[in-house]
DNA sequence: CCTTGACTTGAACCTGACTTCAAGTCGCAC
DNA sequence: GTGCGACTTGAAGTCAGGTTCAAGTCAAGG
């Protein structure tokens, strides 16, 4: 634990993206944890980058915070996490990553069927009436994480 | 324009499935427009669920409200929208969701690389590491449509 | 010692898409 | 004409995932 080795919040912005405001609002959230130096600065472990892509590969595949919090914390105590046990955090998105793909693709053929047919029916259309589930849920944000979104200005 | 046509909105509420919150939202919004009984009620055309059902299918594809105001304004003033109309709108969105599958199988792809290696390095590896468009992104949600969400408590 | 840039904190603000609430009004069946 | 449920409004609240701000403190080079 050669304090050389530790980062300061300014270094880990730099080395992992996030912003400043980004990784304290982690530590804030129990992602993440810091030791301190006397004055109350922060310093970091260079294992905290390996953390911080994990959080970063969940976030672009649409894994709340919260959840990301739940598969951190089933790494192990005290050692080092070696790559099996990153590897088998990933490993759990696997799933998820193709039912999301699989939801897409059904709600393209919907749309490709209801183009077809120009019903847009509300009683028969699946993609205009997907199992009412939109209404059990409560309030919140609906939209796709931005990686996935179109952004207006810069036409991909 | 039989009086008898339109509908109250609780009758609305009842065949479209949106909650009357959401349907005075919309029309606050913009997505809708009503006539009003002379003591102030809203009366709403039967043609109003084709517009919700049209509504309800972009927001399930993560298309945002803004949008979707800016694509009914582009239907007929005057007339009734035909098969075509509803058509052509929907035909836009097909090109979208090519695009977030697209997406969502690369990042799965990339997944499977990184379970393989395990490398998990913050420079090398596109999962981990993509493009670093996030960090130019302001404020906001970054959740997937609940709809593609997994729903904890109901395990499909 | 002093300056300067990096860092600290809590509180307030942001977006999008709604929901909830309180207080009051409509409409219609009886 | 009255009772009651369906309806109205504006204002405020909610959620996730942060950002922004103000006011102050730390660390290190000169």
């Amino acid at each position: 634990m050669d304090p050389k080795d530790l980062l300061t919040i300014g270094e880990v912005e730099q080395r992992s993206g996030f912003p400043q405001s980004a990784l304290r609002y982690y530590e804030r959230e129990g992602l993440l944890t810091t030791t301190r130096t006397s004055g109350g600065q922060r310093r970091y472990e260079r294992s905290v980058l390996r953390r911080l892509a994990f959080i970063r590969a969940a976030r672009t595949i649409g894994v709340g915070l919260e959840e990301v919090r739940e598969g951190l914390d089933q790494l192990p105590d005290g050692r080092t996490p070696t790559k099996a046990d990153w590897s088998r955090l990933s490993k759990s998105w696997r799933g998820r990553l193709d039912e999301q793909i699989q939801a897409l693709v059904a709600l393209r053929d919907g749309l490709d069927s209801c183009i077809g047919c120009g019903c847009l029916s509300l009683k028969r259309c699946r993609l205009y009436n997907p199992e009412d589930r939109v209404s059990e849920l409560g309030p919140g944000a609906r939209l796709l994480p931005p990686m996935l979104r179109r952004t207006p200005a810069e036409g991909v």
